[in-house]
DNA sequence: CATGAATGAGCGTTCATTCAT
DNA sequence: AATGAATGAACGCTCATTCAT
């Protein structure tokens, strides 16, 4: 069997468990559907994966690929660049797919107990790499970011973007909106852009300070009429 | 049984719960361990918690609960507050403790697929209840913030906390860190220090702008002396 | 429930596992059967025995148990005792019964690496109480053995019992004799009867001789005429 | 390719075979890892042998031959012969190497089950020549065996080792003597010299009774002096 | 109120064997 | 002859929940 058989099976089968994971409503998987769904098997998913912890975080770990290469492409790309095109391959590779996050919350929290150490370590190095390399671009694109602060305000984004959406899937049920909730509605996606965009616009604003910004600051002068890439609402 | 009692014996069964929790790494609870630990039945535990993940949701809400009003206890006194005062009861309640950020992760997971819709509902209604009167109380301290301003930025805060700690588990692993990791180490309270004082400079920054703040703006300002409360490091 | 309730279900279930044993010819009991022919569900079973390997054990030792009471209680008469009626309860609590020596020799051969330590050494102690007891027993009746001579006896006989059925099984099938086998047939109990008289005179021989005994021996004179308690064929 | 080429393969796998048996503490073998200590694909194994079982007993068979083998080229020597002789190729062959005698319970207790009817019987029938010889060369040596004598010995006398040995490991365990077992410790191999010395005897003894022997016999005279090949320790 | 014995659905994994190439 | 990808049956065990006492 040629290698780029195999490669297509190791895709087929992520496939597999995709369409499964996205059936029913609790995003379960058991390693027998997948098998049936992908026309294989039980045994020979177990050929291409050691066991269904370490199938599921490669299925992410193909989602999470899939952002970072549209994302690079992008930063290699000599056009300017602004928080918006951020945003858009966010909003492309993150949220609007309905398992990218579900599976970031499951794989995150069962890295530690559920994957061998040497895969995660693995995992790790690959996604360092990935985020190194983002991280890099960003700050070749906003020259105001200093050396690693394109990782870390990556790590950041990611961070409020995940959160976040946890957050919105315990706070409003996705059937009915309580009537008489205490708190008026917001939806995910509203309140991650504008998160983002605070996030954003407070990193670069702190950096530019030499001391820790204070208190929470009044800005005292309007704000400078927006540089190349002006944030647009999504 | 007096009505006290019962609330004794409620928060009793919580205590146990959580010590078996923290007892191994996995944060793992079965019921049988919490019956156990602590000193009944199993049959008993159901009279007070009709299943294992309201029992669990419970605990959180306790933790949250315990944060909730320490914080509204600081927002309702007199003195000036700073961002300072909430870090450090984010530290203090969410961070410090090997449990809440764990089990906010859990039972946000869980909150839709385990936990009846009437009983989630409670549970969001009682929250909001919580972060409404929070987000007024902060709203009251920094004049910045609009009116729901308080809530949005609780729970953007919340959401970073939630995922940069996620994100951590899965970076870092517990035991080695990967020598030839393509990226500078982190930890976790640092960087989040850092991105929450980011994200509410930013938020009263992009608020303090009649429209939506633009790029990566370049503040062409030195920042004001701090105010009252200025930010130090914990 | 009473304790004595929880015994009679304890000794249900060997009883149920001891049938499917015996079911089929491959002597193979696993648990789902087991639960079904003991009339219970299979999370039940496990209220009983930790294991399948332990419950397995647990049924051998009730048979090695009922050998030993039953080989006790003759040692405790006050009759005097010969071999045959050591052969007598061989035959009739290890030989017979069709589930002794494979179960046996299946117990054997897993108590090393299935059983946990906690659990071997304990039944370990257990058996070395009743061989201690029974050793004793048989030193009192054959005066010629010396301390510890009646356990290493009782080991030793054990070894050949379940040794040479072992083989028996290996040198003829059950269900053809090979008509060309270049050996003549051999049946197990007689053969045993044999090997085992063999052992015991040779055992009190070699006793009876200040230094071991030498090559084989050629006895010069007649054998004495039967003590009380002759060997007659069983 | 070469029948001799086949019979060096055959050879080879077997020899595989033997080191990944004797990896783990287990003893287990798994065909595929059979085949990748062999060099060989999985496939190919199955080319040589038609099942893992019938391996297995092809490695135990050679083991036996070789023991055979030694014992037939020593019995067709001029030289006269003891028992010390036979015991020392035992201890050679069978107990020293660490794995006849786990090979020789596993095959025992699979044969029935688990190979065809006709490699069984195959297999019986060359062990039943390899005795048949072996027995006739001990009667030579022996003169006191009578005809068929030489080959019940040599069962008698394997059974006893194979079945001391399954009990030792099951009395003993490998790591921690118990305590306060009740019962003195003691050691496979003396105990085992011990008992075929006292199974020889008992069995020329016997032999030379007209009548089957009674009680425990009391010697009435000493034991004759040793013949030639006396008894000595190994 | 309290108990704890009973339930039983659910699942990941192994591995001897086959067969198309 | 040699390969090795594919197979799929088989099974031990857990644990949240119930309910008769």
């Amino acid at each position: 069997m040629q290698a780029e058989d195999k490669q297509e099976r190791y895709n087929a089968i992520l496939d597999a468990a995709e369409r499964v994971l996205l059936r029913g409503p609790e995003l379960e998987a058991n390693m027998a559907a997948v098998a049936v769904e992908a026309g294989l098997a039980k045994g020979t998913v177990y050929l291409y994966f050691p066991s269904k912890e370490e199938l599921l975080l490669a299925l992410h770990e193909r989602n999470i690929a899939a952002f970072f290469n549209a994302l690079n492409a992008r930063l290699d790309a000599p056009l300017p660049m602004a928080i918006d095109d951020v945003l858009h391959l966010t909003h492309r590779y993150m949220i609007d797919p309905p398992i990218f996050l579900p599976m970031a919350a499951r794989c995150l929290s069962h890295m530690a107990s559920a994957i061998p150490e040497q895969a995660s370590l693995a995992f790790k190095q690959r996604l360092g790499e990935r985020m190194g390399r983002a991280g890099a671009g960003l700050e070749k694109h906003f020259a105001q970011l200093p050396a690693g602060g394109g990782v870390t305000l990556l790590r950041h984004s990611y961070s409020l973007i995940l959160g976040l959406w946890q957050l919105s899937g315990a706070e409003s049920s996705p059937c009915v909106e309580p009537a008489d909730s205490p708190l008026p509605p917001w939806s995910y996606a509203q309140s991650l852009d504008a998160a983002l965009r605070a996030l954003w616009s407070g990193t670069v604003l702190n950096l530019s300070l030499a001391a820790p910004a204070a208190g929470i600051p009044e800005p005292t002068t309007p704000a400078p009429a927006p540089a190349a890439g002006a944030l647009t609402p999504l």
